[in-house]
DNA sequence: TGAGGTGTTGCAAAAAATGCAACGCTCGGC
DNA sequence: GCCGAGCGTTGCATTTTTTGCAACACCTCA
């Protein structure tokens, strides 16, 4: 008795969008192409409406079909969260919960955050899927992760936010670098080095092109880097300075050889580092827990 | 191939829990009580809980079992607003509006609401249930109706309320009665005849209670009754008087024999008529719309 | 204590889903 | 211009799942 016999056809039809043909799905579904298109003929007719349009080359979901799908992920999501709320119930608190966010915040607050988190709920384990800004979206709407965390990302009808907190632009240098030492950081400090800068997929990005395009300054951009890690490491070894949010600046230890100052110009704005769900949605009770725990870490640090 | 072959187990369970038992439950559902308690069974296994009480004269959910009826009840309702998603994207724009409402609503302002909207909605179709307070919310919770409508409802955590418009009470008497023809009209007017008075079963029942343990009058009351229509039908033959919240009393028109005019006393508050719905629910689109034109009708005539 | 209700189980029958092999089709490359 | 590789689809046999039937075990109430 498969867990998921009520799913059965949700999960097919995903799968048939997911993989783009009936042949690849079925493959991946461990059945033949056979039964799965009949599962869907049959759906279709019941629906009175076809699902895929029929390429030569394979499916594309028809505008019906992105509504069915829409539906499927909902309704596995749904279930999941109901199979997770009747084990609360039934005494053994466990459960999982499934985060997208942006590279910056990955390596530096979810470890710590995580960790204090299971010691307190011992039973609940983490999927944390690291992206840029669009994939977190995406994923809350493809009902695969429960919570997004991410920077800079602009309103939209379908996602609501549950926690916003301003985040201002750190510098990032190498530990004996001479910025260090200076008490008040200025960007105009900044510029004197050369600069490893966050790609466009990067937030915080957008905060420093729009500084530099209203100043007159002439930043020297030696790298440019969709990695936090890797500007990190390249900081380290030179005279360049990199940028980074504050949550992700934490992470810049001493003992890592970086370090990293707030910059401290007003012209630079903050842009906030917000938490998110997939509007309408019922979360399951260890993710609700977790933001819970979220927003007293954030907003504790932020204020 | 049966419409609704996903939603099987969901039925399944939810006919148990309606019947209270498995042999009842599968008499209704045509199948042997085997058959039916295997699927039970099976279900109860993959979550690892039981779902039911079994108790010698029947089955009782337990807790889990609620949580299961509700995502059972929530999986139908919105497998249905799919189909009709669905079915408008292919241009035939039908669907059915399920609507709860309690009594005073139905007869005076539904039938011509109704009718103008399928005047422009020609493929939508009506299913109004009319019931007392508590089984509009009950009806709400239950997936059963999509809107609920209501006179002085108190606020739960699961029902948002889309709109809600202030109604005054009127008083309805015979359309030849005395007091039809004073231009203003207070409610120690009223006392000087025999009232029929709506039960504690109806709204606005509240507010005259309120009033009259507030007042030292004496009211004298020869006739309780938990339809409308029969207190209409009543006051029209003799000199009582009848009372009823605005949008009810509009039906009183004189070629019934009947009348109503609003009550100008200050001491008699006012309580709202709330359109709901369950809170977190997508409604179907032809839900939306009905509700959109309730509200146009309500707070047009409202102000 | 017995009658009538309940849920449950073993085994056979019915129904649904699947696998296998083959067909028809469209596309892209030689 | 044709040929092969990919695609979705179909007919028929097979397997899996669901259901029906009859019987059992249990509890309640008169």
């Amino acid at each position: 008795m498969s867990a998921l016999q009520y799913l059965r056809i949700f999960n097919y039809i995903d799968a048939i969008a997911r993989h783009g043909s009936i042949r690849k799905a079925a493959e991946g579904l461990f059945i033949t192409p056979s039964a799965l298109d009949r599962r869907l003929q049959d759906l279709e007719e019941d629906l009175g409406a076809e699902l895929f349009e029929r390429h030569a080359r394979g499916m594309r979901p028809t505008a019906a079909g992105e509504l069915f799908l829409k539906h499927a992920r909902e309704q596995r999501a749904d279930f999941e969260r109901l199979r997770g709320d009747i084990a609360h119930l039934r005494g053994l608190h466990r459960g999982t919960v499934s985060i997208a966010a942006s590279q910056a915040l990955a390596f530096s607050l979810f470890p710590d955050i995580i960790t204090r988190f299971r010691q307190k709920n011992p039973g609940i384990d983490f999927k944390v899927r690291i992206c840029d800004h669009n994939s977190v979206v995406q994923a809350l709407r493809d009902f695969e992760a429960d919570l997004g965390l991410v920077y800079n990302v602009q309103p939209t009808t379908d996602i609501s936010p549950m926690l916003e907190v301003e985040q201002r632009l750190c510098a990032v240098m190498a530990a004996d670098h001479p910025l260090a030492q200076q008490p008040e950081l200025r960007m105009r400090d900044c510029l004197r080095y050369p600069l490893a800068l966050p790609d466009a997929s990067l937030g915080g990005r957008m905060l420093l092109d729009a500084f530099f395009a209203r100043s007159s300054l002439n930043p020297q951009v030696v790298l440019e880097s969709n990695s936090f890690e890797m500007l990190r490491n390249f900081v380290r070894g030179n005279d360049a300075v990199s940028f980074q949010i504050q949550v992700g600046a934490a992470l810049a230890r001493v003992q890592d050889g970086v370090t990293a100052r707030q910059i401290d110009d007003r012209g630079l704005g903050t842009r906030p580092l917000t938490l998110a769900q997939l509007k309408g949605r019922h979360l399951p009770l260890p993710a609700m827990r977790f933001a819970q725990s979220l927003r007293e870490v954030l907003e504790g640090a932020g204020e």
